[in-house]
RNA sequence: GCGCCCGUAGCUCAGCCCGGAUAGAGCGUUGGCCUCCGGAGCCAAAGGUCACAGGUUCGAAUCCUGUCGGGCGCGCCA
């Protein structure tokens, strides 16, 4: 409907161009705007008040020429000039009601576009280090990426939804080391536990499975694994440099076979644990990309390479720089370090060249919001590369922050002292989860009160989505039960819907695929929540004011259909951002 | 110190990108509504110097500048 509006108003725009009213080379947008008041009809434009300057005349005046110039259509009804030289549109009433038709029709599809033109994009979203359950910062992103990619998929992107797995690396080297020690206490020797490591109970189970499935040929006696270490923190040592020593000493007396089966130990158990909560969660991949290929089939090597053959590497104490300042970053980074390890940096690169070369339009990295530091990187590395920084798009998601009560509550992987996803999700339910997670535009900062998602859980606006569509199905059950003939849509009934309730109805549903549209634009499935709020108050106002099940037939079919076509783009919208459309609460 | 995010009703937040008509929701508060298709609902009321100060504009919550508050980040960590 808005398209058609517009081409009218350019129409009349060279019209008056023609006339010599407006510079020809006057380059303006036609704005159409929703009329907030019905009584000021169903668009408005302020096409006269942005001309009016240009134009040399008085807003309302212009707004008179132009309303003169505009050519006449059947789906106009009237058009008012109004305020300081709006032009407000009415529409026919039926214009709105052929939505209805439209709605059934198309079922699923209704809301779909095409903003995307089928470009390849990726979303790589959560990817947690593999050391730990997933907490409810992460639980964030998982909503947020996945709603993401649904709204994406529907507004016509062909979208590929990828999870990094940080399986290299020193943090993985405290994991298996952490989970070593934690076997090795099973033998009754006691020793003191490294403060740097992981000390959460999910590490106690794994190498509780460690030992059920490798016996005692991990087992080294205590004195010799404790031998000639540095200090801990709280004997005045270093943490860092203690924990560091108790991995190349964990790695020293397994050897390589022997430390790989504790680090696999670890990561499997706990990526099948991720991979379980996220599935749970509704939150699915099309690929686990690893880590670790990037060096086994030396992608590594060969982004270094490529850098260092254009120049963009030089050596400094020892090291291997990147020339990212070169590309906007604020200083020069490291990628091979003193003691020949590489950096995070050098896989991240290797992963952007990866991602690259598999030919996607577009990349969405999503990312908590204490990694925005690190984009200029990146994308200054995607430059030196020879791509173009402008196809990666970094999304920024800010912290959940946790509150129990007034209470706030700190989270830390390696403490183990964190509500966990899993917590969350078996206190307040998936869905109310899901909408909850996606309700805030996500560089917003969340307070996520647990007392009050759990005490309040029906008072959750997910609820008040989910029951205007059960009630509908509600309806539809009692209208048999009732002895009623089944609904029949019969676009020639649909003039019977006159009320003001029905008219706001029509026109929130005629919406749906602009809010789509807009949300994509945006990447913002908050969007979405707030239209689907809007469309069940409409309806459950709609409800309290009239009958459905009623004797005329016609007028029957009518409210049914419109119901239908509700209930229809209440489903649509859910499942974009991952909740449950039930037909019985 | 520099960079990013944020500041709108008692609380939690939309609206800001792309400036327009009386600034909107939810929760909470107050008062109504089931002999009637599901009351997890509906109707109504109270509640706001849009952090502050300038600027641009016919018009600013929205754009620009500055100030003040809050969060986060500035490693040869990941």
């Amino acid at each position: 409907m808005k398209p058609q509006l517009q081409t009218l108003f350019q129409h009349a725009l060279v019209q008056l161009q023609t006339e010599g009213l407006i510079p020809q080379d006057t380059v303006v947008e036609v704005q159409l705007e929703h009329s907030r008041d019905p009584k000021f009809g169903d668009f408005a434009c302020n096409l006269a008040m942005v001309l009016a300057k240009i134009a040399k005349m008085r807003p309302r005046d212009l707004a008179e020429r132009i309303v003169a110039a505009l050519p006449s259509a059947d789906f106009v009804s009237k058009v008012e000039i109004a305020g300081a030289g709006f032009i407000n549109i009415f529409l026919v009433p039926n214009a709105y009601r052929q939505v209805i038709a439209t709605v059934l029709q198309q079922g699923e599809h209704y809301g779909r576009g095409q903003v995307g033109a089928g470009q390849k994009v990726m979303v790589e979203f959560v990817s947690a280090n593999p050391t730990g359950p997933l907490h409810v910062g992460h639980g964030r992103g998982a909503a947020y990426g996945a709603a993401l990619s649904n709204l994406l998929s529907v507004a016509g992107y062909d979208v590929y939804k990828e999870y990094y797995v940080n399986d290299a690396g020193r943090q993985m080297d405290i994991l298996a080391t952490s989970v070593w020690l934690r076997y090795l206490e099973s033998y009754g020797e006691p020793f003191t536990f490294p403060s740097n490591a992981y000390k959460g109970v999910y590490i106690r189970d794994i190498s509780a499975a460690l030992k059920q499935q490798y016996g005692d040929s991990l087992h080294h006696p205590i004195s010799a694994v404790f031998a000639d270490l540095p200090a801990d923190e709280p004997q005045g040592g270093d943490k860092e440099i203690y924990i560091d020593a108790m991995i190349a000493r964990c790695k020293q007396l397994l050897g390589a076979t022997g430390y790989e089966q504790v680090f696999q130990a670890g990561l499997v158990d706990i990526l099948g644990d991720i991979r379980q909560d996220l599935e749970e969660f509704s939150v699915t991949y099309d690929n686990w990309f690893s880590e670790r290929s990037l060096s086994d089939n030396h992608t590594v090597e060969r982004a270094i390479e490529k850098l260092k053959a254009q120049g963009h590497t030089y050596e400094q104490n020892g090291a291997l720089w990147f020339r990212s300042s070169s590309f906007g970053d604020e200083k020069d980074r490291v990628l091979v370090r003193e003691n020949g390890l590489m950096t995070y940096f050098a896989s991240d690169i290797a992963y952007h060249l990866n991602k690259i070369e598999r030919g996607f339009d577009v990349l969405i990295n999503i990312w908590g919001a204490d990694h925005h530091g690190y984009i200029p990187r990146v994308k200054a590395a995607m430059s030196a590369l020879g791509a173009n920084p402008e196809c990666l798009t970094v999304l920024l998601v800010q912290f959940a922050t946790l509150y129990r009560g007034t209470e706030r509550l700190q989270m830390s992987t390696r403490s183990g002292e964190f509500v966990t996803l899993r917590e969350l999700r078996d206190d307040v339910g998936n869905d109310a989860a899901r909408f909850f997670y996606v309700q805030r535009k996500s560089e917003q900062h969340l307070d996520f009160d647990l007392d009050l998602a759990k005490s309040q859980s029906s008072d959750n606006p997910v609820y008040y989505v989910q029951y205007a569509h059960a009630r509908i199905a509600s309806v539809l059950r009692e209208l048999t039960e009732r002895g009623f003939p089944a609904h029949e849509f019969n676009a020639a009934d649909l003039a019977s819907l006159d009320s003001p309730h029905e008219q706001t109805l029509l026109t929130r549903l005629a919406r749906y695929p602009e809010v789509i549209e807009a949300a994509a634009r945006a990447y913002e499935p908050h969007q979405i929540a707030y239209y689907l709020r809007e469309l069940a108050q409409d309806f459950h106002t709609y409800y309290n004011a009239y009958k459905f099940l009623i004797d005329d037939a016609n007028l029957r079919n009518a409210r049914l259909s419109l119901s239908k076509a509700v209930q229809q783009v209440l489903r649509n919208g859910l499942n974009i951002i991952g909740v449950s459309a039930p037909d019985v609460m």
